[in-house]
DNA sequence: ACGTGTGAACCGATTCACAGCA
DNA sequence: TGCTGTGAATCGGTTCACACGT
């Protein structure tokens, strides 16, 4: 009755909130680990099975993109993990940009997880002359006066902001001009972007406060 | 009309979502802030300009646990820091126990943020032979095998899990047998919990993925 | 019979609109 | 007049119930 091709991929955008789209990026995990294991064919039930979400928002939220699924079967694990990758955009490779080289960035710049997921760490920026010119890792640590130059020449779009709150909106506002279109900001400031540029907040001091409250009223 | 004391704290706990907590601890921060800079009273229209969040939500968070503003007035910064300390409970010091100190672990135990807000890692635990012994930072990492008996004895409610995935599941199950309430996931696994016990989760290859999926579709 | 895909119902959270107080 | 506190309306996201395909 619906044409179910990627013509949903582009004109569902609107409805998809960014929880979906983590819930998918969850969904791909596991089904890698699935494939791994050999296994070819799954239903939402069992796939859900290990995840906090119900069949039926796994269904739902694939419904958004298309129907990948087989009624009375299940869903191929190795088709379906394809559609994953094509949706997320993570079948390529990204560059990423990391700021600040303190010890969270230095943490991060050598996290394993990133790699497994095509994500590339390919500079990084300090404001510290001590550390400036130093290597964490593989990779040289610029100076932040550089920034703007050497992720426009790159043409990143993503980055990892890892630096004090006093330093985040201006290095922030840096990566935009740039045209950094995603930040992930470990800061605790909430930062302030123009249009069309996404932020993902990592704030701990709030996540533990919270974890506080409730733990507080629990025996 | 209604009593405004904390009995509505305790009672109106169940209507109290997780992001509105959050939120608290969001003011809580910039309400330290302007303390420090001297101001002494603040409308809800001022402190939400640099938040995420409008005035309206502000003041809707805030009834859940009573009216401490006076109209066309504002909120007397200091007072509202206190009940905001005092409704998160974040007015005592917080130990809390870190497990996995490899390289986030290791950041994590030496982030600043913490202590900022009463919030203490009195213990490290790994499974590695080769750096359980060893200080990170004034602390000596323990075995994970010795962590049900030292978080009973020091009575912990908070834990960060910072290992790699395979070994979660089973350390969030010795946390909680050893009465912890309340933990901060690093790694990319949902974990199972008894009832009670409260997760949050940092999954940043979640949020970088859907970070990618939405700069993917900018320009 | 089994399991997907989806409109409809539901529910919680945000926003609106305004009453009431300083 | 200025700003708070809150019922009512609205919006979005989750769950239900079931039609349909295999």
């Amino acid at each position: 009755m619906k044409n179910r091709t990627n013509i949903i991929l582009c004109s569902k955008k609107a409805k998809c909130s960014s929880e979906i789209i983590k819930r998918l990026s969850l969904y791909l995990r596991n089904l890698k680990r699935l494939e791994k294991e050999g296994v070819e064919t799954i239903s939402s039930d069992k796939i859900t099975q290990f995840l906090n979400a119900s069949s039926v928002q796994f269904r739902k939220d694939l419904s958004y993109f298309g129907g990948f699924g087989k009624p009375g079967v299940g869903y191929k694990v190795k088709s379906l993990l394809k559609e994953l990758e094509n949706i997320l955009g993570v079948n390529q490779e990204w560059d990423i940009a990391l700021v600040g080289a303190g010890r969270l960035g230095g943490a991060l710049s050598r996290f394993e997880g990133f790699s497994r997921f095509n994500l590339r760490i390919v500079c990084v920026f300090d404001n510290d002359k001590k550390v400036i010119g130093k290597k964490r890792g593989q990779l040289l640590i610029q100076d932040v006066k550089d920034l703007v130059k050497t992720v426009e020449r790159k043409k990143i779009r993503i980055a990892i902001i890892a630096t004090p709150m006093e330093a985040a909106q201006s290095v922030c506002h840096e990566l935009t001009k740039a045209g950094v279109k995603g930040i992930l900001n470990f800061s605790p400031l909430v930062l302030k972007v123009p249009n069309g540029v996404c932020v993902s907040n990592v704030d701990m001091a709030c996540e533990l406060e919270s974890l506080i409250y409730f733990a507080k009223r629990k025996r």
